[in-house]
DNA sequence: TAGATTGTTAATCGATTAACAATC
DNA sequence: TAGATTGTTAATCGATTAACAATC
């Protein structure tokens, strides 16, 4: 099947959260699960979950339901959990010495290869283990690594600039955690933003609501 | 106006996104914008800028269009920007650390009052102007500070357990940064799930298809 | 075979966009 | 007044849900 005829972003948002699922479920021992069990696991609509899947083929039997297994791996492989794309980052703060961590840890789908700050001061500071290098440097590496992923945790002014120079140097995709709307107008490249600040607003938004009642 | 027959979540997403655009405006000194230009600005339609402002009153002028400052502090005011939640943070790891960093420094409508964690070692151990508190004092504190907002940033595994306690403890919303889904089934609780990994996924799949192409 | 459950089409629902009358 | 632009209703589009025939 594999209709590639462009599959609509709110199903693609939902595949991560399917393969965590599964992914518990394995380690719980399932071997199968139909789309209505999975359905209130997730809280979800049976159909939707069966909908989504058929999105990229038929991953179930009839009669049957899904092999755990199976699915999981297929959803990982259509994610990419198996590429192990370079990838840097680039702004040594707090932020992005988490996240750097983080990608380390508890990731698949990156190998993180590189962190990059503009202040001098930093360089050779190590985070995990890699030692932070001045971005005065990522001409060099870029060419000789050649990175696929770069994360941006700096201040919204540089953010612009800096991945542009990046999109220069190959790289094709962007994690955006700057307090600035990445856009890029190239064909293929990607940027997925994250609004920490963002998700905060819309918190403290229905707090508000909740506490005046 | 101000109909508050429920506004639906893909507006109040929106919110945070034009406070962020009308405030740069403010910084560059703009009075009065149109849904046009500032469809223009922010690559949305001019229709779904009115509607989306008409859910909350017509802060606009016809043959006009919106003071900025005005439209500025409205959307503040609804988004809860002035009103200061005390804030704790559960979970001193590297992402707790530095989430905390940030909404001391760049976050308005939340006061970080307290961090904690279950780890002894890094009781006392300082996050800018606070120290790291045991979870064995969250009721003492709690019922002593009273704070609103809880940021999670703690393994899977014990976040159920914690925000329902927290929940005893009074809390009412949650930033969950955890590996988990968090719902909480109490009425006047609200839950901001950010799943990290589900996003670098997302940025994986899309890597994926440009970079098979 | 009978029962279960998928894959898929059709119906519904909600969100976005277009249109335009109201009005500054 | 004429021009501009909102507020708001109507039309369109896309996503979700329901229904059911196909099939394991």
């Amino acid at each position: 099947m594999a209709k590639n005829g462009q599959i609509s972003s709110s199903v693609i948002k939902r595949l991560p959260r399917y393969y965590r699922f599964l992914g518990e479920l394995m380690r719980q021992g399932t071997d199968r699960i139909s789309s209505r069990e999975l359905s209130e696991m997730m809280k979800l609509t049976a159909s939707q979950i069966r909908q989504d899947l058929n999105c990229f083929g038929g991953f179930g039997q009839q009669g049957y339901g899904y092999r755990v297994s199976e699915l999981h791996s297929e959803i990982g492989r259509i994610l990419g959990v198996d590429r192990d794309f370079k990838t840097i980052v680039i702004g040594a703060g707090n932020l992005g010495r988490a996240i750097a961590t983080h990608i380390n840890f508890e990731t698949r789908g990156c190998d993180l290869i590189g962190i990059f700050d503009k202040d001098p001061a930093l360089k050779g500071t190590s985070v995990g283990k890699l030692k932070i290098m001045s971005t005065d440097n990522l001409e060099q590496f870029c060419r000789r690594h050649k990175p696929v992923i770069a994360v941006l945790c700096i201040p919204k002014s540089g953010t612009q600039e800096i991945a542009d120079r990046l999109v220069g140097l190959g790289l094709r995709s962007f994690w955006n955690f700057s307090h600035y709307d990445l856009s890029i107008d190239h064909e293929d490249i990607i940027v997925e933003n994250v609004h920490l600040g963002d998700s905060l607003l819309t918190l403290t938004y229905g707090t508000n609501a909740i506490i005046s009642e």
